[in-house]
DNA sequence: ACACTGCTTTGAGATTCGTCGAATCAGTGA
DNA sequence: TCACTGATTCGACGAATCTCAAAGCAGTGT
């Protein structure tokens, strides 16, 4: 029940949309959890960067890459390297195990799906 | 054809491994391209902040909502709301028109299926 | 114990980003 | 034309980010 009216007045704020009041503009819709908005924020600010692009590529190609390549394969120093690899961990993206003197890398399937709904139209 | 040996050697460089050399470490998997990988960073670049994020849930549930509701969904003022529609706009997310005095933003399908496929196990 | 290698952390510099107030552009209606 | 409102752009500030060299930690093998 959406009463349509010319342009005349002003569309009405979205807290008086839900009564059944003159409305031109759109659905109330409102905003998402500010929780969840954050944690889902976190998860793209984690692949905001080519070099972990790359990085999340490889393993999603290999499903377990040693950290010893990563630095040549985004042509960065070891040092950055470690450092991205930080960040797709702090974000939950990737586990690395350490066997022996290497750490190997590889992707957490649930994180990447949750991404991957956030996306998707309702 | 993969030769496994002792922790002895070092892994070969990922540049070695196409040949049948002795190898221990994982696939050779080379990083994606540089112009895929920054084309994507960008898009999750525009992701990467709870406010875009709850303009895109909006987008998602409405398929269409007001530019005047935007500032008092994320609970900014007008003038960053403007701001995050732009980098949202710039990177191919969402369109807006106008229509009179208001702008309808709505998200565009195509791109956000592209960065659902990149998360997508091969 | 020692040396050696891989990985991570620390510290510092340059760059980018998020935010808002103020100014500007766009469209409506008197 | 003028006044008014919605939307965008500009200017500036503090905060966060990216990068590397250097130092530190972890494991291996002598």
């Amino acid at each position: 029940m959406t009463t349509v009216t010319t342009s005349l007045e002003a569309p009405a704020p979205a807290s008086a949309r839900q009564l059944p009041v003159l409305t031109i503009c759109c659905a109330p819709s409102a905003a998402m959890a500010d929780d969840d908005a954050a944690s889902l924020a976190g998860m793209f600010k984690a692949l905001a960067d080519p070099a972990r692009v790359k990085i999340l590529s490889m393993l999603l190609n290999a499903d377990e890459v040693c950290a010893c390549d990563m630095a040549d394969a985004i042509g960065k120093t070891a040092a950055t390297a470690s450092h991205h690899l930080k960040l797709l961990r702090d974000a939950g993206l990737i586990i690395g195990d350490r066997r022996g003197t290497w750490v190997y890398y590889r992707v957490v399937p649930e994180r990447l799906a949750a991404i991957r709904d956030a996306l998707t139209l309702a």
